[in-house]
DNA sequence: GATCGGGAAAATGTATACATTGCTCAACGG
DNA sequence: CCGTTGAGCAATGTATACATTTTCCCGATC
């Protein structure tokens, strides 16, 4: 990855234990020890310990009454509800970017995102890169809904939502890419993004609000499928942090 | 206040420096200087640190990007926001208790809470200790809410947006008691509190995910009530932290 | 054989010393 | 007189030593 020698150990500390988690060289319920990630990473205990105390907030770490911390480990159930808040938030962000009633000035962005994805989607075969292209323009677009909201708070909690990275927009698009109707899921998920821009230049708040709604729904579909296949599961970010009742 | 000699110095310090910043002891845009805190609390630099970096998380201190933290300030903007918020995931807290179709059993515990505020409401003149009373019993209901939407992930991130101590339900109850309409206010929730409970009990998502957002513009109509009287302010929790712009 | 207890090892909680960075203020030069 | 620069200082970043707690293992006992 790329190194930042600039960055404070704290913050290299951060990014690093956080990488661990996410890659699964720590596993869900293995307790973290100071020491060990000491060792791991050659920084002194401190930056340990401020970079734990933040993933604890973060939610990928839990406080041991006892002391310490584990690597926590999230349900199938789970992810469907931090899909279904990022939904109820994306909800709320578009409500209120509709209710602004913005300027076809401020809705430049968002109007380029979706011709973008458009044209991207319009295509007949969908490479690997097309994919990654779909993943980058798909976050912009969830991206600059949340900055067109125009609320630090809800920013700073949708922020979190995301911190779960199976929760993200583009959690899913690989495994969905393996489907054979893949390119339908992106044609509805791209109608969803028309329509949710289309609510927001015509100050429909509820429509956005129900759009976006449903929009997240996509992304829970896409879940039910992984469940019922380890591989596709897998391609997910965070994969190792997923203990299903069955495993 | 309450001492907890069990408890470990970190979270001694960190109840007492939220506690500092919450009463105003430390003002909105000053720098927290660690040395400062260790003087005032008797405890080393790195329970401070922990409990600086974990007020960060909760949004009550911002990290300097130079280094250290200073208090947070809140306009009449984020305060409205941050309630709009919690309206948004109580919502979706109440849709989801609805849609579980849950027992006579299970909501026994609300049905009551209800019960007793019916009781409250109903009488004529209300005295500081009955609004003490609707305060406890309204937190009640909500946590219920939350606690019968049965997801650890919504009860994140409310728990968040709660640990900004105005959004809180009870939050401006205080100052709603001093106004002339305080009964009739009262009796308005209380409605709202009895209509959440009727569309759960007929597992009416949708309408208690309506009547939960009607129920926080209540807080809404109150902060704007408050903001044109400093005095009223001041009865809010964390009355210290708001700053408005005509200040 | 299982359970309880004790003790050693290892982990975290806490304090502090050291390093480094950013800030203040004064003095100098333009 | 103002701007700039440098040194000193104060604050945070980092490392580590010490204290306390927890855990785990082993042996003794029932």
């Amino acid at each position: 990855m790329d190194e930042q020698p600039r960055a404070s150990q704290t913050v290299r500390t951060l990014l690093q234990l956080r990488e661990l988690i996410l890659n699964g060289e720590l596993s869900p319920g293995e307790r973290v020890s100071e020491l060990g990630i000491v060792e791991r990473l050659g920084v002194s205990r401190t930056p340990v310990r401020v970079a734990l105390v933040r993933l604890e907030e973060e939610g990928l770490v839990d406080c041991l009454p006892t002391g310490g911390f584990v690597v926590r480990a999230f349900s199938e159930a789970d992810i469907a509800d931090a899909i279904q808040l990022r939904g109820v938030l994306e909800g709320m962000a578009a409500q209120r970017a509709a209710e602004r009633r913005l300027s076809r000035d401020e809705l430049r962005g968002l109007r380029d995102v979706v011709g973008s994805l458009d044209a991207l989607v319009r295509q007949r075969d969908l490479t690997i890169d097309d994919f990654s292209d779909y993943i980058r323009l798909n976050d912009q677009f969830h991206g600059l809904l949340l900055q067109l909201a125009d609320s630090p708070v809800l920013k700073r909690s949708m922020e979190r939502v995301l911190s779960l990275p199976f929760a993200s927009p583009g959690a899913f698009v690989r495994v969905q890419a393996e489907l054979p109707e893949s390119r339908e899921i992106l044609v509805i998920a791209q109608e969803h993004h028309r329509a949710i821009l289309d609510a927001i230049e015509n100050g429909e708040g509820s429509r956005a609000d129900h759009l976006a709604r449903e929009h997240s729904r996509l992304a829970r579909r896409n879940l039910d499928i992984s469940v019922k296949n380890q591989r596709q599961l897998d391609r997910v970010p965070g994969a190792s942090l997923i203990r299903l009742r069955s495993a």
